[in-house]
RNA sequence: GCGAAAGUGGCGGAAUGGCAGACGCGCGAGACUUAGGAUCUCGUGGCUCCGGCCGUGGGGGUUCGAGUCCCCCCUUUCGCACCA
């Protein structure tokens, strides 16, 4: 008797046996030579995960399984693919939590790192720890500083006093996009606005063509509309309305007149057309004109909602929609179209970070300024008509709509959108307009009040002033410090670190401080897919041989949420470095794509919800192969999916199954597939192939399922040509189980080094009998069964002899066939009666 | 309010304008077993007078034929939100 080759699938043995063994082949390892001569190069790139204590969730695993199967199947495909993997390990997040449990962030992460990496090996990606990134390494983040340098060089970096958004729980400014809905994203608390001298990186100046780019990258349609909102565009033109003398209304209507000094109140906005209506002017409290255009006996007002709006903090005040409010300044100024004095107003719907911080109030044609006329009693001019208005239709609600203009002088008549160019250019001759397109983007606020970061490298010399650190001196290493804790004031923990921040100047040698705050975590994340390939070189941060090689990245999956921070700042940081001669590209990653949310028996996994899936614990019980697939089989991945504890039976049978079927391979037997198992592997191949290509991975999973159901239909056994194919249509998904399945099935050397992906045939999946589907009006009555590229002629002869057919044509004559070869025959008849 | 996506069995989800519900979970019946995840076979949208009829959020339309295309409406989710 032979020795028993039976065993039962066991996949903790398979899965550690097949990880020792990648590991001491380094089938996944790259050295310096293979990366600098690869064989059509592949950058499968995913978003580098932050090291929580926690461990890995769920939704890393996913993301990270999705992006691995597309890595390995294009690995089978022959392509040589370059897989790594990191650590974005900065930041206020595991700072906060190091706080929380009294331990030190630089004693805290590399145990959570150690800890992800025992995970990230454990469900089988196919990383190169060779070319991993810790954005906390001095070796790392000494190039995050050059980055910063660069661009200071560039002039693409300022330090400005600016108002803030300032997390008192945090107490650090935040960038914009860390704001949801005026709270901070990562505590929810209520953030205020502070005045604070800040470094800001330009990337207003690349607005246009952020935008621009948009239309040739191909990405996620979602990611570039959240992108297009966020960069949000808009064009119209700044208007000027020269400020009226005191005591201009008694000079209404004589016509555009400046003052001695030429003064006036420049407005943005994309309704020109609408200017005949505008009538009266709102500033934002902070407005610096303020003071100029209020009134004596209005100061005192003025100054008490000024101080009110300063006080109240950006929540009550943006989420003031119902009451607007606002104050009378007592100053005029002069509508250019009219000629005619209109009141200044101050009110707190007008926003100083957007525009020029002032408007023209047109209150028929825009809701807000209706609102606040109908409350403090300001007229309402009709200048535009729409459909079935006249000029004096009265209002119930501001008209927003296309139409007519009215009350315009010469413009009468003319539609919205000439008017809005004839306009302004009418205005321009008189350089009171400019044609003007405004973004909503911002520029990017850098500086954190926080420890846990990689110092900004600049030094203030008294002397010459703030100055970039010398190159040759990078990098500003981040002190240990004991007391770490940020402080309510805003000054940063390095500030109490005299012996650090006291410096010499690289300009004069005389006395000067470092800068004590540290830089945003995004921006270590914002280049970190540039630093890769060139993880082992320390002289540059990444080499220009090996980022010609594999950049731009050809593949980056992750999700959504990271769409206007880190997406749109590596596009940024990206261009920047392409313009000053660093990159021969401008933009990142060819092709990215966001995978779906996974929710749990319909709601969203939360820790305060106690629903979250711990993968350790799946992993142990079922095993690294069938999470991965059961996760890719749960819902197309760029949707998402919803996690049902019991449905993991669905992929564990399926693998056990394909084990069982496989497995005796001595009792295989041997001979061409069956004709029609061998038609169905055929459209089986083509199914994978193409879907796996473009993540459809659930359906691509069905069809491999579909396949082993066929094989093993009625109790059959499985011939072993049947099921080679099969191994490794699976291997993206289960690669443990493939490569096990594979070394029994007698090959050597490991699948993914020596296989390749099974070939499509059409010949061998094309069938010489269909069905074809028989409809009488439309309606299915029958389905016939004929060899392959039959005529119509006989498929007509044919359902004419079905009963179920006969009975329907008896009685009506044929007016039409519809006739789709191979697939359907549909016979239009009179109806009767 | 603006923008985007989506509404299909008990559930997750499939369907180049051409047989709606693939695949899986769950459930039902049976078989073989009975120590772990068992495995196998058959069935499983609703109604039915067993001829069929009705079914993809609702209502219209185009078409020989609509889950799919067009128009209107409803609901849900996700962004953005006094952005001038």
């Amino acid at each position: 008797m032979a020795e028993k080759t039976t065993t039962a699938y066991a996949p903790a043995a398979v899965e550690s046996k097949w990880q020792r063994r990648w590991e001491q082949r380094g089938t996944n390892l790259f050295t310096d030579q293979a990366l600098r001569d690869p064989r059509d190069p592949f950058y499968n790139l995913m978003m580098y995960p932050y090291p929580s204590a926690e461990g890995l969730h769920v939704g890393n695993i996913y993301a990270f399984t999705g992006a691995d199967v597309h890595g390995r199947y294009w690995r089978l495909r022959g392509k040589t693919v370059f897989e790594p993997i990191g650590f974005d390990a900065f930041g206020i997040h595991s700072e906060n939590y190091a706080l929380k449990l009294g331990v030190h962030p630089l004693d805290l992460i590399p145990r959570n790192i150690a800890n992800f990496t025992r995970q990230l090996r454990r469900i089988g990606g196919m990383f190169d720890w060779n070319h991993t990134v810790d954005t906390t390494d001095p070796l790392y983040y000494k190039w995050t500083q050059w980055i910063f340098v660069q661009l200071y060089k560039g002039g693409l970096a300022e330090r400005k006093k600016a108002p803030v958004n300032w997390c008192p729980s945090c107490k650090t400014v935040l960038a914009n996009e860390q704001v949801i809905a005026g709270r901070c994203e990562r505590c929810e608390t209520v953030v205020e606005l502070r005045y604070i001298e800040q470094w800001f990186f330009k990337i207003t100046q690349y607005a246009q063509q952020l935008l621009d780019n948009l239309q040739h990258i191909d990405w996620s349609e979602s990611t570039k509309r959240l992108q297009e909102n966020w960069i949000g565009r808009s064009e119209g033109a700044d208007l000027v309305f020269p400020l009226a003398d005191p005591g201009a209304r008694a000079a209404a209507g004589s016509g555009v007149r400046f003052n001695a000094d030429r003064e006036a109140l420049r407005v943005f906005t994309t309704r020109p057309d609408t200017i005949f209506g505008a009538t009266y002017m709102v500033l934002a409290p902070e407005h610096p004109l303020v003071d100029r255009v209020t009134s004596p006996e209005h100061r005192s007002e003025v100054e008490a909602y000024r101080l009110q709006a300063q006080q109240t903090d950006l929540v009550t005040r943006r989420k003031a929609e119902k009451q607007k409010t606002g104050v009378f300044t007592g100053g005029h100024c002069i509508n250019p179209a009219t000629g005619r004095a209109i009141p200044i107003w101050i009110a707190d719907y007008v926003l100083m970070e957007y525009g020029t911080g002032a408007i023209m109030a047109v209150p028929g044609h825009d809701e807000r300024d209706f609102e606040f006329a109908a409350e403090f009693g300001l007229p309402i001019v009709r200048v535009v008509a729409g459909p079935g208005d006249t000029a004096e239709s009265p209002f119930a609600a501001a008209y927003v709509g296309d139409g007519a203009l009215v009350h315009s002088g010469r413009f009468d008549g003319m539609a919205v959108e000439p008017a809005k160019r004839a306009i302004v250019d009418w205005l321009a001759e008189q350089e009171l307009a400019e044609h003007r397109v405004h973004y909503r983007l911002n520029d990017w606020c850098i500086s954190r009040q926080r420890y846990w970061g990689p110092p900004i490298p600049v030094i203030y010399c008294d002397a010459c002033g703030a100055l970039p650190v010398p190159e040759n001196q990078l990098p500003v290493e981040l002190p240990y410090v004991d007391d770490f804790r940020p402080h309510e004031s805003g000054v940063s923990p390095l500030a109490r670190v005299e012996g650090w921040y006291r410096t010499t100047c690289p300009e004069c040698g005389g006395e000067a401080r470092r800068e004590t705050d540290v830089s945003d975590t995004v921006l270590d994340s914002s280049w970190y897919f540039l630093r890769y390939p060139s993880a082992a070189k320390n002289d540059v941060p990444f080499d220009a041989d090996l980022t010609r090689t594999w950049l731009p990245v050809d593949s980056y999956i992750g999700g959504n949420e990271h769409a206007v921070l880190h997406l749109l700042y590596a596009r940024f940081i990206t261009m920047a470095l392409h313009d000053m001669g660093h990159l021969d590209f401008a933009e990142p990653f060819t092709k990215f794509r966001a995978h779906g949310l996974i929710i749990r028996e319909g709601a969203k996994m939360s820790k305060s919800r106690g629903n979250v899936i711990i993968p350790d614990e799946i992993i142990e019980r079922y095993g690294a192969d069938t999470f991965r697939l059961y996760l890719m089989f749960l819902g197309p991945f760029e949707q998402g999916g919803d996690y049902r504890d019991e449905g993991i039976q669905g992929p564990h049978g399926f693998l056990h199954r394909l084990w069982d079927t496989v497995m005796p391979v001595d009792q295989l037997e041997e001979g061409e597939p069956e004709p029609e198992i061998e038609r169905k592997l055929h459209t089986t191949i083509r199914q994978v192939t193409e879907q796996v290509a473009d993540l459809q991975y659930n359906t691509a999973i069905a069809a491999l399922m579909e396949y082993l159901n066929l094989v093993r239909a009625g109790g059959r056994r499985a011939r072993r040509s049947e099921v080679e194919s099969l191994v490794l249509l699976i291997a993206p998904f289960a690669p443990h189980l493939a490569e096990e399945l594979w070394e029994r099935l007698g090959h050597e050397g490991g699948l993914f080094e020596h296989a390749s992906w099974p070939a499509f045939d059409p010949d061998k999946a094309r069938h010489d009998t269909v069905e074809i589907a028989v409809q009488v009006n439309g309606k299915l009555r029958s389905v016939v069964s004929l060899p392959a590229g039959s005529s119509q002629d006989e498929v007509v002869r044919v359902a004419r002899a079905d009963d179920r057919i006969r009975r329907y044509l008896d009685e009506g004559s044929v007016r039409r066939i519809v006739f789709v070869p191979d697939r359907l025959l549909n016979v239009v008849v009179s109806e009767r009666g």
